[in-house]
DNA sequence: TGGATGCTTGCATTCGCAGTCAACGACGCC
DNA sequence: GGCGTCGTTGACTGCGAATGCAAGCATCCA
C-alpha cells in the first residue's frame, strides 16, 4: 500500500534529500540538518522533514556525506585465510563490534599473510577511516600508512618498530600459567608443536613456551612445525611421539593442532591422553570443551580482543596522533582433562585487561 | 626514500587527481582515463599519467567515483551469529568471492534473524550495490527492495512468493539419499533432532527428512527442537533415548548438534555409536572427520553455493532485470563410522549443480 | 588539395550531501 | 522604541572523479 517511491516506479532513481525537501517543502540544506544530530534546526522543522523522508522511504547517501566529510565510516580488515580458521569466531566478532561503533566492517581477503603497495593502494582507494589487520604488514607498509594517514591496529601481531598500534594476547604470561600447571603435574620433558615457520603467532607462542618453560627448570624440544589444521597435528603425532623417546606432553600452538594430536594419539598409536601423554593447546575454540577432546588450554579473549581493536582504531580516527600503544590481553589457563593435575574445569588467571606498553596513558581509565 | 605524498607531509590531505593532472602536466580527465579500462586515452598518455600517480601514491578514491557512477561496488551480506556458527566459512568465503568479483563485502550483523524496514534503511544508506543475506527477510521488505532496484539473493532461505533470487542446498535431494543409507543400514525408528523452532534451515531439512523417511517406509518421531549448540545436542540427548522406546537413529539437523548428540551417548549415557543408535548431521563442519566422531553427515557443498551466490548477485546489479530464480544445490552424503552400513569414506553423490527453479534459463550455459 | 573519418584530449558539468554565510524574525534589554 | 542577540532558515559552494561534448590533430581517400 501507499507508495514508497516518488515518481519514476522503474530504474531505482535514487531518492535524494532534493526529493525530500520538495515534497516538505523546506529547503536541501534542511533535509540535510534533519539528518544530523546537534544541527541547527528546529524541532518542528526536523519533524516535519523526517515524515517527508518516512514517506518517500529516504536515507541518507553515506557515499556522498562522506566525500564531504571525508570520513567514509568504513573499517578495513584484513584477514587471511588462516585466521578465521584458527579463530572461526573473528569475523562476526568484528563486525559486531565495528557496528556497535556506528561503522562497518568492510573485508579484504588476502591469499598470502603480507599486505604489499599494491593492497595498501586497494585500501586506500576504498576510502576506509581505518584498518584492523589480522595480517602481517611489512614495517615501511605500515609507514606508508603512517605517512597517509590511515591508522592501522595490528591484531595478534605488532610492529617491532612501534609504527602501528597493536592488541594481541599475552602469550608470555598464559605459557606462564601453563608452565606451572605442568609442572605440578609431573612434566619434565616436554614437545612443542608449532604452526607454519615463521607464522608470527605461532612464533610469539614458541618463544614464550620457551621462555616459561625454561624458568620453570622444565625441558622443551626444539620445535616441530605443522600447518595448524587438525590434520597435519595428527600427522605430526606418530614422529613427535617416536617411543624411543617420547616426551611426557605436547604443548601446541594452537588447538586445532593439539586435537589432532590427541585423537592420533587415542585412534592411531594407541596412547592414553594423558596417561601416557599430556597435550595442550592455545585459543579454547569450541570443541576444546567437548567430552571427547576435554582439551587443556589458554583461551584467548576474542571477545575483549576484538573490542579492544576496534576500541583502539576509533581513536585513532578521532585522534590521529601519532602516538602508538600495544596492548596485551590475559589469556585464561582452561585446565581440562587432557593434563595431570589440577581439577577439570579450573579456570586459572583472569581474561582481560593485560600489559599496556607505549607512549598513550590510558584508554580504559 | 623518495616521497609517497606530495606537499603537506602531515594532515593526510587526500592525493587527489588533480595532484597527478598537475604533476603529469594533463587534465584531470586525463587522470581518470587512465585509470578507466577501454577509456579513451592514449598508451603514451596513460604511461604518463601512472608514472605521476605512482610516484603520488595515488589511487582512484571509490566513493567519488561510486557517486557519479552510481555504483559502489559494495555488496552488502547479512548474517546472524547462528549462521556463523553453523557455517564458520561462510564469511570468509563470500568475502573471497565478491573480491573476485571486483567488489567487496560490507558485513551487517544482526542480533536477531529478521531484517526489517530500519535495516533496509541502513542498507540503503550504505548504497551497497547488492545484498546477500543469510538472514530472514519478510516479503514486503523484500518487495521494497525491488521496488528500489536493490538486488537481493538469499542464501539458505528463499522467498516463497518469488521476490528474489535464492540459492540453496537441495536437501530434499540429500534426505533421499541419507534415508536409503540409514534403510540400509537397518534404521527402523528414526527421531529428529531439530534446531530453534521456526529456523528456516532447521524447518527445511525436517520437512525434506519427512518426505524423504515417508517414501522409504521409515517413521521419523515428531521433531525435537534444541538450538543447534552442540551442549544443546548433548542435553537433548537422553530425553531423545530414554530406555523405555529408544529410537534406533538420530537425524540431527546441523552437525554441532549430532556430534553434542555422540558425546552425550558416549560419555552421559554409555551407548555405542552406531551400535546402540546411529546418528547423522548435515553440513559436515571440520570436526565431522574427526576419528573422534566420524560423523555421517550431508555435506553442504559451501564453496559452490558462495560463487553461485555471487555470480547471482553480480548478475543481478548488472542486468536488473526482475526475473527471479532458485538455485538449489546438491549436497553430498559423506558415510563414516556413526551409521550402520555403507563403507566408511564413502561419498554419495556429487554436489554442485542441482535444481533450478525460476524463470530465467542458464546461469551457466 | 579538400574534406571526411577516427582517435585523443580538455573543458565543463554532474553525482548527493554538508557546511559556510548571510538574511530574517523574535526576543530582551536599556 | 532602538538595538543587539540568538535561534532558524535558505542559497550556494565544494568534496573527487566520470563523462558528454567539442576542439584538435593525424590519417586517408578521392
Amino acid at each position: 500500500m501507499a507508495d514508497s517511491i516518488g515518481d519514476g516506479t522503474e530504474g531505482g532513481g535514487r531518492v535524494t534529500s532534493y526529493d525530500v525537501a520538495r515534497l516538505a517543502g523546506v529547503s536541501q540544506s534542511a533535509v540535510s540538518r534533519a539528518f544530523r544530530d546537534g544541527a541547527s534546526i528546529s524541532s518542528a522543522l526536523r519533524a516535519r522533514v523526517q515524515r517527508a523522508a518516512r514517506e518517500l522511504g529516504y536515507a541518507p547517501s553515506n557515499i556522498a556525506r562522506a566525500l564531504i566529510t571525508q570520513r567514509s565510516r568504513l573499517i578495513g580488515v584484513l584477514v587471511t585465510e588462516t585466521t578465521t580458521r584458527n579463530t572461526p569466531d573473528i569475523l562476526f566478532h568484528l563486525g559486531h563490534e565495528i557496528q556497535q561503533a556506528g561503522s562497518r566492517m568492510l573485508v579484504f581477503t588476502l591469499a598470502v599473510d603480507r599486505v604489499d603497495e599494491d593492497g595498501l593502494r586497494d585500501l586506500l582507494s576504498f576510502d576506509v577511516d581505518g584498518v584492523i589487520a589480522a595480517t602481517t604488514l611489512a614495517e615501511d607498509t605500515l609507514e606508508l600508512c603512517a605517512r597517509r594517514g590511515l591508522p592501522v591496529v595490528l591484531y595478534n601481531r605488532h610492529s617491532p618498530a612501534g609504527q602501528a598500534d597493536s592488541v594481541g594476547c599475552d602469550s608470555a604470561s598464559g605459557m606462564r600459567l601453563l608452565a606451572a600447571h605442568l609442572r605440578q603435574g609431573g612434566t619434565r620433558d616436554a614437545a612443542f608443536l608449532a604452526g607454519p615457520r615463521g607464522a608470527p603467532v605461532s612464533e610469539d607462542r614458541l618463544a614464550a613456551a620457551r621462555a616459561a618453560f625454561a624458568s620453570c627448570d622444565m625441558s622443551l624440544r626444539p620445535a616441530v612445525h605443522a600447518d595448524y589444521s587438525h590434520a597435519s597435528g595428527r600427522q605430526a603425532a606418530p614422529g613427535l611421539l617416536a617411543p624411543r623417546r617420547r616426551p611426557d606432553t605436547i604443548v601446541c600452538a594452537n588447538d586445532a593442532m593439539a586435537l589432532g594430536v590427541i585423537d592420533a594419539c587415542r585412534h592411531d598409536l594407541g596412547l592414553a591422553v594423558p596417561g601416557d601423554v599430556a597435550v595442550t593447546g592455545f585459543d579454547d575454540v569450541a570443541q576444546a570443551s567437548w567430552p571427547a577432546y576435554a582439551l587443556t588450554t589458554l583461551a584467548q579473549p576474542i571477545a575483549e580482543q576484538t573490542r579492544m581493536a576496534v576500541r583502539m582504531i576509533v581513536e585513532r580516527i578521532e585522534d590521529s596522533s601519532p602516538a602508538r600503544e600495544r596492548r596485551l590481553l590475559l589469556p585464561r589457563l582452561v585446565i581440562r582433562g587432557s593434563t595431570r593435575g589440577g581439577h577439570d574445569g579450573d579456570v586459572i588467571g583472569r581474561s582481560g585487561e593485560g600489559r599496556k606498553e607505549g607512549s598513550k596513558e590510558a584508554l580504559l581509565s
